[in-house]
This record gives structure tokens, C-alpha cells and sequence, in this order.
RNA sequence: CGGGGCGUAGCACAGCCCGGUUAGCGCGCCUGCUUUGGGAGCAGGAGGUCGCAGGUUCAAAUCCUGCCGCCCCGACCA
């Protein structure tokens, strides 16, 4: 490729609105350029390392027996309302207006599950592996961080069907493996974390995380165990608050202005952990107390589990002193105004010596035995885990922030039983087919791979991710007839010994070639010079390392064809 | 959706608080000459509805109101 005909529309600054590496690299290296929030072009030089991506995903799929797929992004409403997902995406799904009846898919479970109510029949036709890489559309509330959260964006996903648990636990063991391959020939280091399947509903899940501050999940690992779960299903050890010895009566006292956990602690010496908090959501329309111990976090997710709904939200100060007598900070198990479920995080078991709100303003109980005062309807776990606590295998375990590439889940019947897609067993039984989903985010393979291959002049491609095997740099290749010569002489000849080459043949000085050349990043640059042709030799200049080498001009493409075969061979 | 910030030439910004010449700087772009291994030099030149609408004023990029757009923090995230 000529660089003076290549659309590489490098920029040596970017505006203030692009504030994490990928997204200012992407845009100076003229990879992607803004159109709306949320919304990206590729141009040449981007799609072409998009492309990349592409390619390594669908060789990834059709090896464990994937089908490609080209489903529409236009989708009938109709079939989102079958599985009740109109509601549970809500505003994230986009609504066609001047065509009724229309949306743009988030997500495309339910037309899979249509084409499998479709055609698979019966236990004979399956498994099945569907997958596609198609444009998503959601109305994200905020997008951010350039390509990482977009409202259009291009998705891998793909959909099992299998006739029995123990299929999808092989189709996802598939994936799993696939995705572990994807990223790895990728370049990314990446780890893996259990998750929550949230409103996608089924059974198990994990994410594919790649560690960076630009991340907008938390995820638990433990290095000496190999624990890693996402913050919203992670549990940890920590021991239960218990029963203590003396178990006094219970007794009402006054607690004005000590409304928080730390107000009771401070003004009355109570030990925290004693202290049970409280908080009162609304879960499908009904009231639920729960239960911490001391200042623990609860954990929306898990309640919303334990609960299977997405559909809660904290209650608000009318309905608190509606069910309970009073408000925030005076509420507790005891002496509730009205009858509402009550349930306690497992730490809290059993426990006795507590102190809790009285739901009266301004009062709080001591010495509350759950076990003797109040009824709690259920112990779950249901606390936020912290930093430095110890995970479930024993050691310590961290917090670090992270970007999700990608998500298997294990989806169990759902969409199935609601579309109708059912089979014939071996038996003659109608079933429901079992489903499983799985996604990644391609342009975030692109962006986190930037995030971990770049340095203060710009990226840093390496094999198979990159955009060019070479970099070919004619140095004052205008007026320089012998530059101009050899150069288009190595060029010519290494495109026809099958390599791609980016040839900057630009009437530019050598130090914007060079300085386009670092921040483009293709791993190396070859780098044509008067001085070194006439002795019959060009420059080599690894982009990584930024170490140089002179090598024979007739025996560039053996070295382009060594270089390269050691990464194919796994020697490097 | 809550909080904050921004919108001036292709790009990045200053000017606005305190209204008043022909709206400014750098980069980029065009022409010519010179230069040519780390974002060249000189000379000349083109390019602006100051986001949109309304208002105040003799006079608005500047003050006021509304709207739109974009970014950041938070909430949300199938």
C-alpha cells in the first residue's frame, strides 16, 4: 500500500475529550473518528486491524463447530415482547418511530431461538453452535472511553442448542476454550471471573476480563488461589458475628442525631460489628428488610438473585415510614409497624447482643437476639466483599477494576419455553431446547490490546495483530532517484513474496515518517536511506524494542519470512 | 437521570469575568524557493453564520433565557 494514496489521517494532538491511551491513540494513529457520543467510523487503517480481529474470532468458532451467521439488527417488536425483554432492557433497546412495530436489537437470543423454533425439531438436529459478527445497537445512558462503550458497536455472539444439560455444559466448556484461544492469539492478557448473568437470565456465567483502571466492573482475585470473581457475585470469608454470652433483655434507648452506622459506634462505643443495619427495598413491588452487619455493603446483584428479578430499588422515605414506623436510621427487625419479609445476611445468623433500630425516630434497641425478638424469614449472603478479606479457598484477595471482552453464560431454557422452541427426544417428548449465549466485544479486543501495547510515541502492533508485516520508510524518496528506485524496488518485491507493506512514499521530511511510523506501530519499519542503499543495505528498526540492524537489501523478505515464522512457530 | 465542564477556521486552543477597531495564536492546507536520518526554513496566500434561537443594548463571541451537541464524575449497564 502507498502511504501518499492510504487514507492515515494522523493527528499530532487530540482534543481533551479523549482521556484514556486507546481512545487518544486510536484517534491519532487515524484509526477511528468520532461521529456522535457513542458512535465511531473505522477508517482503512482501523477496519483493516478490525478485520484482524474478525478473523482470528472466526477461525476460533468454526473450529469448535461454529456456523456463521447474518442476523438483522432491524428486529419485530413482537418477539421481544414474548420473552418479556421489552421491559426488562427498557430504554437501553432502541425504538424505531416513524415504522411501528420495529426495534434495533441489543442482542439477538430471541431471533436465534426463532429460527431454532423454526427448524430444530428434533434431538437429531442438534447441537447446534449459531453465531455471528454483527452490529449491536443500545441506548447506553452514558457512552465513554472511545470504542469501550458505544451505542452501535460490533459484537461476536453466538447461541448453543443443545438437548440436555450435559450438551450445554460441553457447548460452553467450547466456548470457553475458544475465547480463551481468541484472546490469547490475541496478545491480550486477560483473566477469568465468575459473574452474574443479570437480566440475561440462566444459570452459570463467566467474564473474560482484562485488568485496567478504564474499566468500569470490579472483579475480586485472589493471585495465590486463582480466585476471580466479578464484585457483584464474589463471596470471602469472614467470620459470622455469632452469639455472645450474656444475653441481656432486650431495651429500648434514645439515639437522636446517630443515624448511621458510624454515629452509633462513635457516640455509644458499640462495636461494629454488632450492629445490624438496615435497609428496606422494594422487590417486585413488595417491601423487604434486610439485614447487614455493621457497615457492610449490600450486594444488589446477589439480592437480585436471591430474589430472581431484576425489578428492585431502594425504598424511599415514605415507604419506609409507611412499613416500618420510621425513617432511615431508626429501622430495625423489632417492633415493625407492618408485616414485611425480613431477611439477614448470613453473617448475621443467629446472632444476639445487636443493636438495631426501633423503628421509632430517634430510638434504637440493644441486646436484640435474633433468634428470641424478631423473626428473620431467611439468611443469605448478600454483603459487598472487601478488599484485603480473605476469598473462599483461604488467601487474601484483591480488587482491581476491569474491562468485560467477553461473557459466556450458560442460558438454560428461557428464551426457549418462551418462544415455543421445542424438540422431540428420543422418546417422542416435547422439550424445550437448551440454550446457551455467548458474546465478545470486538472493538474492545482492538482498545484493550492498545491499552497493553503502547508506549509514549504511539502502539505497538504485534503478530498476528497488525495491520502490515513492514513499514517501509523512503527516506527524501522524491528527490533522491536512488532512493525512489530501491525503495519501490523492496517494495515491488516483497508484495510479490506475499507480504503487506505499507510504503510511506510521502514527500514529507524523514522525521514525520518516523514519527508516523511509531505511532502507527506496525512492528517493523524498514527504513530507506541514501547512505545505507548505496552500500546495498537498509535499516531495520523493531518498533517494541526500538533496537535497529542493518540487513542486505536482497535478502529482506528471508528476514521478514524468519521474523515472522518465529512467531509462527511459537518461538517467540 | 443527578452533578460539573465545554462548544470560536480542517485540528488543538486563547479571547468572554470587565460588551466597543478588521476575532487571535499554533498546527494543518495552497503557491514559490531552499532543505532532506527524528514532527524543516523563508516569503506569499486561502480559510470563520464565534453551536442554534430569542432577548438586553447605540453596539453582543462577550451579558440574560431557552434549546441542541459533546466530554468528565456518579447512577445505570441486557
Amino acid at each position: 500500500m502507498l502511504q501518499s494514496e492510504y487514507f492515515i489521517p494522523t493527528l499530532k494532538e487530540v482534543g481533551s475529550e479523549a482521556v484514556i491511551p486507546s481512545h487518544q491513540l486510536m484517534l491519532k494513529a487515524g484509526l477511528v473518528r468520532q461521529v456522535a457520543a457513542g458512535v465511531f467510523s473505522f477508517l482503512p487503517l482501523g477496519y483493516r486491524l478490525l478485520k484482524k480481529v474478525m478473523e482470528i474470532i472466526r477461525e476460533e468458532m468454526d473450529r469448535i463447530g461454529g456456523q456463521e451467521f447474518l442476523l438483522p439488527a432491524l428486529n419485530p417488536i413482537e418477539i421481544w415482547q414474548q420473552t418479556g425483554r421489552v421491559e426488562a432492557i427498557g430504554d437501553v433497546m432502541f425504538h424505531i418511530k416513524n415504522r411501528e412495530g420495529l426495534v434495533l436489537a441489543p442482542t439477538h437470543e430471541e431471533i436465534i431461538t426463532f429460527h431454532a423454533r423454526q427448524h430444530i425439531k428434533s434431538y437429531r438436529n442438534m447441537p447446534q453452535i449459531w453465531y455471528q459478527i454483527q452490529t449491536k445497537f443500545r441506548n447506553e445512558p452514558r457512552p465513554k472511553s472511545g470504542v469501550l462503550r458505544g451505542r452501535q458497536f460490533i459484537m461476536k455472539d453466538s447461541y448453543s442448542l443443545d438437548t440436555s444439560w450435559e450438551g450445554l455444559d460441553q457447548s460452553y466448556e467450547k466456548h470457553f476454550h475458544a475465547y480463551k484461544r481468541i484472546f490469547e492469539r490475541c496478545g491480550i492478557k486477560f483473566f477469568i471471573v465468575g459473574a452474574s448473568s443479570g437480566a440475561m437470565g440462566g444459570s452459570k456465567s463467566q467474564e473474560f476480563m482484562v485488568e485496567s483502571d478504564s474499566g468500569e466492573d470490579l472483579c475480586v482475585i485472589s493471585e495465590e488461589s486463582g480466585y476471580a470473581a466479578n464484585l457483584e457475585v464474589a463471596t470471602s470469608l469472614v467470620p459470622p458475628v455469632g452469639r455472645i454470652e450474656d444475653n441481656f433483655e432486650l431495651e429500648i434507648f434514645p439515639t437522636p442525631n446517630s443515624k448511621t452506622i458510624d454515629d452509633l459506634v462513635n457516640h455509644f462505643g458499640f462495636d461494629e460489628k454488632r450492629c445490624a443495619k438496615s435497609v428496606v427495598y422494594i422487590i417486585d413491588s413488595e417491601p423487604v428488610l434486610i439485614l447487614m452487619r455493621g457497615n457492610d455493603e449490600l450486594n444488589e446483584t446477589k439480592l437480585s438473585a436471591v430474589f430472581n428479578t431484576t425489578n428492585i430499588r431502594p425504598a424511599e422515605s415514605e415507604e419506609l415510614i409507611r412499613f416500618t414506623g420510621a425513617d432511615h436510621g431508626s429501622i430495625g427487625p423489632v417492633n415493625l409497624k407492618t408485616k414485611i419479609k425480613v431477611v439477614a445476611d448470613n453473617l448475621l445468623k443467629d446472632a444476639n447482643g445487636l443493636i438495631s433500630g426501633a423503628n421509632i425516630d430517634g430510638y434504637h434497641y440493644k441486646n436484640i437476639d435474633f433468634k428470641r425478638d424478631c423473626h428473620i424469614d431467611a439468611y443469605y449472603d448478600l454483603r459487598t466483599v472487601r478488599e484485603g478479606e480473605l476469598c473462599p479457598f483461604g488467601t487474601p484477595l484483591k480488587i482491581v477494576k476491569a474491562i468485560e471482552l467477553g461473557h459466556i453464560f450458560k442460558l438454560g431454557t428461557k428464551y426457549s419455553e418462551s418462544l415455543g422452541a421445542t424438540f422431540l427426544d428420543a422418546q417422542g417428548n416435547e422439550q424445550p431446547i437448551i440454550m446457551g449465549s455467548y458474546g465478545i466485544g470486538v472493538e474492545r479486543v482492538l482498545a484493550c490490546f492498545i491499552e497493553q501495547n503502547h508506549d509514549e510515541k504511539g502502539i505497538i502492533w504485534k503478530y498476528p495483530l497488525i495491520p502490515f508485516h513492514a513499514h517501509l520508510l523512503g527516506l527524501n524518496v522524491i528527490k533522491s532517484q536512488v532512493v525512489k528506485n530501491t525503495s519501490f524496488d523492496i517494495y515491488n518485491n516483497l508484495r510479490s513474496e506475499g507480504f503487506d507493506i505499507l510504503f510511506d512514499d510521502r514527500d514529507e521530511t524523514a522525521g514525520v515518517k518516523f514519527n508516523d511510523a511509531d505511532l502507527i506501530g506496525i512492528p517493523i519499519q524498514i527504513i530507506a536511506g541514501e547512505k545505507n542503499i548505496k552500500n546495498g543495505l537498509v535499516e531495520i528498526k523493531y518498533r517494541e524494542s526500538g533496537n535497529r540492524e542493518l540487513v542486505e537489501i536482497s535478502s529482506l523478505a528471508k528476514f521478514l519470512r524468519d521474523y515472522y515464522n518465529r512467531y509462527e512457530t511459537g518461538e517467540k
